[in-house]
DNA sequence: TACCGCTTGTGAACGCATGCACAAAGTCGG
DNA sequence: CCGACTTTGTGCATGCGTTCACAAGCGGTA
């Protein structure tokens, strides 16, 4: 057992609790895969399957057996030595893990064309997501329904967020409004945003930001490009100083 | 001096190509951020600014200053003691290393609300990334112009992509089309793939995936806020057991 | 020219995450 | 009931990435 983190702030703790211990030990890296893993055991689970052992699921999910068997035992044991886990009972511990099983009222700031597609999503990839607020300065745009839900001005961003206990912001606006719209969400009381915007955002510390730009990806690939066609450059020309034709150790 | 990793395949290496043999070592993370630090630079180089020190550059990429130099450090040493970075120098430098002095043509397939986005980004965020292609299964779409490019079918990628020589797949199709899509344009030629679709993709080694995936995102956010008011609970129940007052343990 | 203050570049320590390898623990067949 | 086989859970070692702290280097100033 890797429990009693020898931290003199933590005693024992109850049975129930423990869980909430166990949150904060996970690493950020564990639970970008499990959720992962979740999808995958969903995915299993409406097909029929029932149990998986950690060798199938881990192929699924395209990671390393033993990295798959720690990520699980970081929410507990649930499997079953010698046979493997079943998939209900990991779906349902992933799912309390992650917070699923409260939902997470979601509210999109800027209805462009990528505003338009996160509202359209319906539901959001997943249940337990609703969009229950859109928001753009455009007054063009106010009370058109995207999605099923019209939208509002930006102005009514700290109220209806408040209103509608909106937990989770995505601004999905032009660079320049981002930080602003940013500001206004976290006075409006919500901790938790997505940036699409191509900007690093100031927040609090008691806010969490997680961030998809696309430049940077596009721009990580390029760099694999670039270094590709470099390796194949050198390796053409002659591998790295050692013979082409001779003895060639290279396995 | 990290270099002359001690893994026995190289040599020296000429002046010129000493880039391409850092590339190697730069590591995956180093490199996301090195695009960031691009487009704060490439900020301020058009508001006039022409020099910065790490401690700015850091600050407004949102960063560690030690970190920033750390990362510059991997791509070579331009900066000037006692004064900092000359901004069009580094700017020009990371452009080079992350290969973006080459442009990459992108092909994106499935227009659907996400795959429109894309494709009216217009030539993609920050320039380099010409959009050349679109392909969807839908024989209505087929034809039709989205973004100035025309959509064709997706039996054409193989043929299409190999022609216009693109170098970078962005997938946003339905999550079952995903993997045959991806192998399509893998059987093309090409060798980068940004995966909007929420399916592990099955690649050959040498090819670069990298993937956006909003559930897994929206879902990590979910774990934060489920942590977070489960920490507010037990603060404001009391602090992990040890008495307010009493000795309570709670149950 | 020599000194002073400032900022870079980097060696070294630390911490987190990954992967290995094996004991523990269960099932199944005899 | 026992022994063989299978698969989990995890201690440990390894490697990568981050952070610290400071020497080296440069411009400005007297």
């Amino acid at each position: 057992m890797a429990s009693q983190r020898g931290e003199g702030e933590t005693t024992t703790t109850p049975a129930e609790a423990a869980d909430k211990e166990r949150a904060r030990a996970i690493p950020e890296a564990a639970v970008a895969r499990l959720a992962v893993y979740l999808r995958v055991l969903s995915g299993m689970s409406e097909s029929g399957v029932t149990a998986v052992s950690s060798e199938e699921l881990s192929q699924a999910a395209g990671v390393n057996a033993a990295k798959l068997r720690k990520d699980l035992s970081y929410i507990g044991s649930y499997g079953t030595r010698g046979v493997g886990y079943d998939v209900e009972v990991l779906v349902s511990h992933i799912e309390r893990i992650l917070g699923l099983t409260r939902n997470h009222s979601v509210a999109v700031v800027g209805i462009g064309n990528l505003g338009h597609a996160l509202a359209n999503y319906g539901g959001f990839p997943g249940r337990g997501f609703p969009v229950t607020a859109l928001f753009d300065v455009d007054a063009d745009l106010v009370g058109i329904p995207v999605g099923g839900i019209p939208v509002n001005h930006i102005d009514e961003i700290t109220a209806i967020c408040r209103e509608r206990e909106v937990s989770i912001g995505v601004i999905a606006t032009p660079p320049p409004a981002a930080q602003s719209v940013c500001d206004r969400l976290v006075s409006a009381g919500v901790q938790c945003i997505l940036n699409f915007a191509p900007v690093v955002l100031q927040v609090p510390d008691n806010v969490e930001v997680r961030k998809v730009d696309l430049a940077v990806e596009m721009q990580i690939l390029s760099f694999h490009v670039a270094r590709r066609a470099d390796e194949a450059a050198s390796v053409s020309v002659g591998n790295n100083g050692l013979g082409v034709d001779g003895m060639v150790i290279r396995p």
